[in-house]
DNA sequence: GCCGCGCCGATTGTTGACAATCATACGAGC
DNA sequence: GCTCGTATGATTGTCAACAATCGGCGCGGC
């Protein structure tokens, strides 16, 4: 990205802004239970700042919906319900697979080479039978994927649904894919964008999203 | 939505929220044109609130990408380029597509019955010949197409990117389809879900995604 | 004349304290 | 024994003051 001697401007974010990551990653990793209140006196001073930067990182969360507040009562970690999951995965389905036209008919070499280190990350957490690093691995990949399309907004977009995907995964840890499955699914698809298969990319991404419904959720309902 | 009889809890939302929505509007409006700097002593005093509350409201639209923060410096209205107005209307596309594939397996009766009253006020716009009541009813007419898929996520990014969009065409107002191409435009879109014609839906609402694209930016590009 | 240096007003970032509201526990009354 | 009313502790919502940083202006030096 930044090349030598490109002098960008220094990366100078706000505290609200630190706090908010640290949390959405604490909420990703499920360090906050669903349903957890956060208090804010507590978790100021773990923090080591005031109530009021805690606030506004907060108030962000809410926004992007991972908390819930409820007024004079205090903010929750959501909970996700089955309808939940199907819409979250419903909506990734939504950006990836716009993501993946945007990619083929664009910078598609680029995308490869990227995907493709993605992908050996992925196989070398399968190997570790470790799921957390295959979780942190399959998020990255679908990460990287919609950062090759380009467009920022389905970035920021995809980065909060796979905080909530990961939610999910977190609470039916059960569910989750084969190493080999896994990975296949992964190269199946920078297979697909490496051949320009644009047909069976989109056709690969629907039914990776629609079979993850199916495993997480009782199918029934 | 709240039928008789059926006690929801009681609307509390908080000032941060009230703050926030009024903000966004007045930047959908171009009442704060693009680029302009929010100076906190300013609209705290014109919100008749302490800098606090009004500093949370305005982290959430930092994080919902109105607002862009540099810090020690301030917060500032976002500018719109060529390629955010791409981006934005392709996000669109991904979001309102899925929507209405939703739709079409879906509860369809009610998004017809929704939209079509939607339709009938986009007419009502038409016929008064006011630029910006014809985009409230445009707005509202897709807010509710995504609203009937009844995906919460994607009713929340379509909000935002909708938001953008009035952005773009508050910018560039001279381009603006007439008011019988919008109308005929948006009543095929609920012909099509009306017949069940999902192949003919997804092609309309592509074309009329591309087709604002290149009404608004320099097809060259 | 031009450049670098330091001061100054203004704005943002942060803090601690105060007011308002809620949940819980306890006791009076029926 | 159960219900309602009340007191209390804790937490959230709000505020005004303090500290830190930035942009602009004027001065001195080269």
């Amino acid at each position: 990205m930044s090349e030598l001697g490109e002098l960008e401007p220094v990366a100078r974010q706000s505290t609200a802004e630190l706090i908010a990551a640290q949390l959405r990653s604490a909420i990703m990793y499920g360090v906050f239970a669903p349903g957890t209140q956060l208090g804010e006196a507590e978790l100021a001073a773990r923090f080591a700042v005031s109530r009021g930067p805690l606030r506004e990182a907060m108030q962000r969360l809410v926004q992007e919906g991972l908390l819930r507040g409820e007024r004079h009562r205090g903010l929750f970690v959501i909970d996700l319900s089955a309808s939940d999951v199907r819409d979250v995965y419903l909506a990734r389905l939504a950006i990836e697979r716009t993501s993946c036209q945007l990619i083929m008919s664009g910078n598609r070499g680029e995308a490869v080479v990227r995907l493709a280190e993605a992908l050996d990350n992925l196989v070398a957490a399968g190997q570790s039978r470790d799921r957390n690093a295959m979780s942190d691995a399959d998020q990255a990949f679908h990460q990287t994927l919609v950062s090759c399309s380009g467009n920022t907004r389905l970035e920021r977009m995809a980065q909060t649904l796979l905080v909530e995907t990961r939610m999910c995964l977190a609470a039916l840890q059960e569910h989750y894919p084969e190493p080999d499955e896994l990975v296949a699914e992964h190269r199946a698809l920078v297979d697909a964008i490496s051949d320009g298969d644009e047909q069976q990319l989109i056709s690969l991404i629907e039914s990776h999203m629609l079979e993850s419904i199916d495993r997480l959720v009782p199918p029934s309902s």
